[in-house]
DNA sequence: ACTTTGACTAATATATTAAAAAAGTCAGAA
DNA sequence: TTCTGACTTTTTTAATATATTAGTCAAAGT
């Protein structure tokens, strides 16, 4: 069992390195097997097919993406620099695995149950961590809301909306430089100074 | 003269009402040409082809809306009600101008260089507009900032995010329905509510 | 001169099919 | 239980024919 999960490891770690190189659509499974010197029956005995294993790989990235989002938060900091922390992390997997983007692989990849499933429990699950840092630094004094899950969700997409502006300016099938990330991440920055500001208690 | 920008108009409309309903890419200068009852080398004299009739088109739309934006300005209210104001407006032209995305028309028309030109144009248009609502709110006490064309290009950028974030919810080719619309809206105006206390100057 | 048109050509998109590549299977070996 | 060579099925890609549409032009109407 521990070396059947291990196995199972070890090809989503090798579909990830294809993945983030060269993209979903421009990977096959042969590739995967061949990278991994093993067959290709090989990989459809740990993953029924390739979009199992597809799901497994975004299910990686993204624990990795929690791991460290979780072991550089300092509850003791100001929202403020907590919020600057999680932007850094969260633009570094976005730079990290922007091939990966699930929209230029399988074409009908978005109508598969697993994968809908799957992105719906992670995208919750983002937007809990952020409930969570806004709820503590409530509990702190810092901000104050009635409905903090509801500011947390509105940040989060207000957020995911500056990145998607960047990825747009940037012309079709052109990888991000760091440059347009750093503009990026300044205008996330910006706006989640203000943002807290907004949520801040007066204090008179 | 004034006779063929009047023609000009009307073919500009009789474009307008044909790409709104079934979008750029499936309406041909035929179909424009018989709706106004002329001849399709007609629409070539006023437009030297179909790119330039396109940019027209965008462009009276943008005129209307900047006209209305204007009609319904008024200084003297809040800097939060007029950014509420304001959302309205917007979020109506772009449901009632749905269909005219650019994206769905022509493939290369983002390489076209006069229709760059003239979205950009356009662009900061809108973010001037934006720019001089936080400045008079600055002049009037409300807010302050030391670079306010800088705020009013981010708060624009979230509030496109935002709208994108609608349309990515929304599957492929299907038009976004009053629901989800109005709660695009009541997101913006959240997120316009938080940003305007964010820049707003405590009084002491 | 300014505007319009029928009849045309050139470019583009769509539909069709054939070939290639990739996904996925299976009987049996390690 | 895990793995593989050889296989079948499905999906992409490439090539080509067909149909639509963009765009032109010489000539006619105003």
């Amino acid at each position: 069992m521990i070396v059947a999960d291990k196995k199972r490891e070890q090809i989503i770690e090798g579909a990830i390195k294809r993945f983030s190189h060269f993209g979903i659509g421009k990977t096959t499974m042969n590739d995967i097997a061949e990278d991994l010197s093993v067959s290709k029956p090989s990989l459809y005995y740990y993953f029924p097919d390739k979009k199992s294993l597809i799901v497994g790989v975004i299910e990686k990235v993204f624990t990795d993406y929690f791991d460290l989002l979780k072991k550089k938060y300092n509850p003791d900091d100001t929202v403020e620099n907590i919020l600057f922390q999680t932007i850094e992390i969260r633009n570094g997997f976005f730079m990290k695995y922007f091939m990966l983007r699930i929209s230029e692989g399988l074409p009908d990849i978005f109508n598969d149950d697993a994968m809908k499933k799957k992105l719906t429990v992670l995208k919750d699950s983002e937007k809990a961590f952020y409930a969570d840092i806004f709820e503590r630094a409530q509990d702190k004094g810092e901000i104050k809301h009635e409905n903090m899950p509801h500011i947390a969700e509105l940040y989060l997409e207000s957020l995911m909306g500056l990145t998607n502006m960047c990825i747009m300016e940037l012309g079709k099938d052109l990888l991000p430089d760091k440059k347009t990330v750093n503009k990026m991440t300044q205008k996330q920055k910006d706006l989640s100074s203000i943002f807290t500001k907004g949520l801040s208690v007066n204090r008179h």
